[in-house]
DNA sequence: GTGAAAGCGCTAACAA
DNA sequence: TTGTTAGCGCTTTCAC
């Protein structure tokens, strides 16, 4: 692992002879160049990035916090995020972190530790709230689910007109008795899309009915469970809104399995439209959200704060699209 | 954001006794230590991580090179990479490279640039082929899908011998017509699982037929394609082989969009043995990988390599599972 | 156009 | 037990 100097010794030039053609070459002899590059060959020189960032004080790396990696929505976020990142030059550090609050303050500090130089977080909660620094003095874009009063920059879908949508398609389709298995209680998304499931209820003057509403936590086994509970309720539904695709694949296969049509004897509908929502079935009507959009914005408010750049707005809204597949349909005659 | 200077001023102490103080604090006196404690708490003071790695050559980070980090299989290998990483004082970056060797080769000058201490390849490409420093005398670790010949450690699966037993039992329920949908060309799990399939096949005397050879990419899409066009044969096959859970499931998707029952009219197997196996309906006979001792043994192997111990042995094979489901059962009586 | 030299924040050898 | 000091590899003035 050859050095600065021992480039500089090869070609005869100076360390800072050596910096300069690998920084600026425009400002340095063709001949020098020459030398130079055909030095830095022979050596086999690799810079050391850390004395580099060291001295620069600049790592051009960028954390992004996400809850479930293995979710094919974030992994769709990810994606953007890693083209827009490195079409602007950045490195993205990839941090699984499961919602837990410890791993993602540590992933923040490489931030505050100065490792990298800002943080996407995909879910709402503050990863330096244990900080010492300031709030919002570290460079960081709050995104997908996003905390619902911050300094930080955010970026969301409108999830209570999105699930307002997906009530509404169900009651058009002539549905009275129509369930929600929720998601986790603390979220903000649980939060925003049972209201507009409220909303949209309301609206045509349903009449609320706790006992069709069902816990879960975004995961197949809570829509599992949670389908099995709700159809055995005194009176139970005849379509399930689930908050997440997964807990509708859950949900899809406790049906099957216990011997019910879908959709003609129940309904199901999802969010997210991640892939397997149109490869299980029947395929799922779904939400559908603009997830490498969410990347890309994220990255572009991030870039510009690291870089000291107005935010202007600070805070989106993404659309989102209804997409109506084979889980739903008008619900069975008798039940009208 | 203030420095170890600042601390010392502070606490009226010079800058070697805050660091002492830090990373040795059994060597500095109870009333220092008290005083530098809480100047560093006055500060707000986190350490210049960027400056301790310049400084001690050593950054204490990982790459895992991951070729789909929405496949949930190499999702539950993350994370047995993320607990052994951790308990040994190791951070993780985690690298989504789409199996793209120009993003694998830009991840890995993490390492020889010095941004990281060691690499975890997951797909058999050699990240460093181009690099200017000599093969292997970079700490990289080989897992799941490996290299042929390779002076890199190497962790695997006996790929020949689990298909093999796919195979095995496939025929055991009574298939003569077995297709396999396989993934990509040039990679070596596809060899292995392919020599698998033939083994079990030549070892009970069924003829070898390449109209049920089918190409495929591991993701459902292909799978999809693959069952229609196998089907679509002179002399469709009774079961169908998938290389991958993905590409079953998209098999899965089309027979049943087709008409065709499964498994009473055609089986389906998989391989890898993803969280949607077993909520597809019919759930998924397939290969369970033990993923998350690859990245446990992955990291333990990693580390002792950055860190000069020995390596014993140096390749590895974990062991296999057999899981039966719902997808495969004995093939149509007329068929037998 | 090029070189000398300072210094980024920290650790570790050596001295006191 | 604590302080002084050199220096990790690089970039960037400031002279020349």
């Amino acid at each position: 692992m050859s050095s600065i100097r021992e480039v500089a010794r090869l070609a005869g030039v100076s360390v800072a002879t050596v910096s300069r053609t690998l920084k600026t070459p425009d400002v340095v002899s063709p001949a020098t160049r020459d030398k130079v590059l055909s030095a830095v060959e022979q050596a086999g020189y690799r810079p050391n990035l850390m004395a580099v960032q060291f001295r620069s004080q600049r790592t051009r790396n960028l954390v992004v916090l996400v809850p479930k990696i293995a979710n094919t929505f974030y992994a769709r976020v990810i994606s953007g995020i890693q083209l827009a990142a490195q079409s602007r030059g950045y490195g993205v550090l990839l941090c699984n972190t499961q919602g837990d609050e410890a791993v993602e303050a540590q992933y923040a500090h490489l931030v505050s530790t100065r490792q990298a130089d800002g943080v996407i977080q995909l879910r709402a909660y503050n990863p330096f709230r244990d900080d010492r620094v300031g709030a919002a003095s570290l460079p960081m874009v709050n995104a997908c689910e996003v905390l619902d009063a911050t300094p930080y920059p955010t970026i969301k879908l409108d999830n209570r007109a999105a699930a307002r949508e997906m009530t509404e398609h169900l009651v058009a389709l002539g549905h009275r008795r129509i369930a929600m298995i929720k998601g986790p209680r603390r979220s903000p998304l649980t939060r925003d899309r049972f209201d507009g499931y409220r909303d949209a209820l309301e609206a045509v003057g349903i009449a609320f009915d706790d006992t069709l509403l069902c816990p879960g936590d975004f995961t197949p086994q809570s829509g599992y469970a949670g389908a099995r509970a709700l159809v055995e309720r005194a009176k139970p539904p005849t379509a399930i809104f689930c908050e997440s695709d997964e807990m509708a694949i859950g949900a899809l296969q406790w049906l099957k399995r216990a011997g019910y049509r879908v959709p003609e004897e129940i309904s199901i509908a999802g969010f997210d439209d991640i892939e397997f929502a149109s490869y299980c079935d029947p395929s799922l009507t779904t939400i559908a959200q603009p997830a490498e959009a969410f990347g890309e914005a994220a990255i572009e408010m991030l870039v510009a704060l690291i870089e000291g750049r107005k935010l202007e707005p600070l805070h989106r809204v993404l659309p989102h699209r209804l997409v109506i597949r084979e889980s739903t349909a008008p619900p069975p005659i008798s039940l009208t």
